[in-house]
DNA sequence: TAGCCGTGGGC
DNA sequence: TGCCCAAGGCT
């Protein structure tokens, strides 16, 4: 594949004027140093997630873990809970991990392929450090980059069989020099411009370069392989009361909100459960909610345990925070909290 | 390798 | 409203 000299620096002249002010970014020019820790932290939270649901998360994690020492020391639950609501818990899970590893290493791997060695961290977020981080001349390929280079090159073969034409394209366009601002200007001009519906095309700085402008289809791309119907789950969760308490359980590790902190259910993520106790259940309210692969309803019994439960903990009600919650447990909460003061 | 794994916002 | 999408990784 031919190196392609002329769309790097019109990108960075870009970049240089409109790049995007965050939390975990070194402007342009500056002449500072990204820190590694803040790189990767930051890569974890927005891989599959948007960078306005992350700057808050991202603002409390460094206020209380300054460092990946600072982190490596901190306990399970504090980091789970923390980052509840973020979704995607096994990225906390494996966050926690890598922060272990490298601080008993004594800092991070300066490789991509030292990187990529680390839990929760693949082909992007690897690439995204080495190049960021270390000026690594690293191809970063998340889905911006791949909507940006489907375009430029018009590549209407569908995602992701595409993918790793794709990848072969974007690697023709990284320059030696300043590799990190490059893969964040492809990056915001995917986020800022050359979005998915709707592209900027007549405000873009490479709109003399795109072979799908020119041919009028850029809306069009990158083609994408038709996704399956999602199909309907339902089930059953408990609001067992014990006093002024109510059960709580950590749910297993591994699958569905792993890790995370929950009110006992059954029946809706592969696993029939009984209730933590005996006692007489009373329907309160139903809970709707949609996961990437299925939609869920939930129906949500209240009842008194007479004698303490048979599994999770107690908790009492003024000492259960809604934001240690993962999003499905914040909806079951907020109907079991109206219905007690009800 | 393709299915699994959250959540919220935009249209 | 329902669907799409967002700086993916793991198995």
């Amino acid at each position: 594949m031919r190196e392609n000299k002329v769309i790097a620096p019109k990108l960075l002249d870009w970049y240089d004027r409109h790049a995007r002010s965050l939390p975990w970014r070194i402007p342009p020019g500056s002449g500072q140093r990204a820190d590694p820790y803040r790189v990767w932290l930051s890569e974890v939270m927005l891989q599959q997630t948007t960078v306005a649901a992350v700057r808050d998360y991202f603002l409390r994690f460094t206020a209380r873990w300054p460092g990946v020492q600072d982190l490596a020391a901190a306990d399970d639950a504090e980091v789970m809970a923390e980052w509840a609501g973020l979704g995607y818990y096994a990225r906390a899970r494996n966050l926690l991990a890598c922060a272990r590893q490298v601080a008993s290493a004594g800092g991070f791997p300066t490789t991509r392929d030292g990187l990529r060695a680390l839990p929760g961290i693949g082909p992007y977020t690897s690439a995204a450090i080495a190049a960021i981080a270390y000026d690594q001349p690293e191809t970063v390929v998340d889905g911006n980059v791949e909507r940006v280079v489907s375009r430029l090159f018009a590549v209407e073969k569908p995602l992701p069989v595409a993918k790793p034409d794709l990848t072969a394209l974007a690697e023709t366009l990284t320059p030696q020099m300043r590799p990190g601002d490059f893969a964040q200007a492809m990056m915001d001009l995917g986020a800022t411009i050359c979005t998915p519906r709707s592209p900027a095309c007549g405000i873009c700085p490479l709109i003399d370069d795109c072979d799908a402008r020119a041919a009028g289809i850029a809306a069009n791309l990158p083609r994408k392989a038709p996704k399956a119907a999602k199909p309907e789950r339902s089930g059953i969760v408990w609001i067992a009361r014990h006093g002024d308490a109510l059960v709580l359980e950590q749910r297993p590790d591994k699958g569905l909100l792993g890790g995370t902190l929950a009110f006992p259910s059954s029946g809706w993520d592969g696993r029939e459960m009984p209730p933590p106790g005996p006692a007489t259940w009373a329907e309160i309210g139903n809970v709707r909610h949609v996961f990437t692969h299925f939609n869920l309803s939930l129906q949500v019994l209240s009842g008194v345990l007479e004698n303490p439960p048979d599994r999770g903990r107690l908790i009492r009600l003024h000492m259960i925070d809604r934001n240690t919650l993962p999003g499905l447990m914040r909806k079951v909460w907020d109907v079991a909290r109206a219905d007690i003061s009800a």
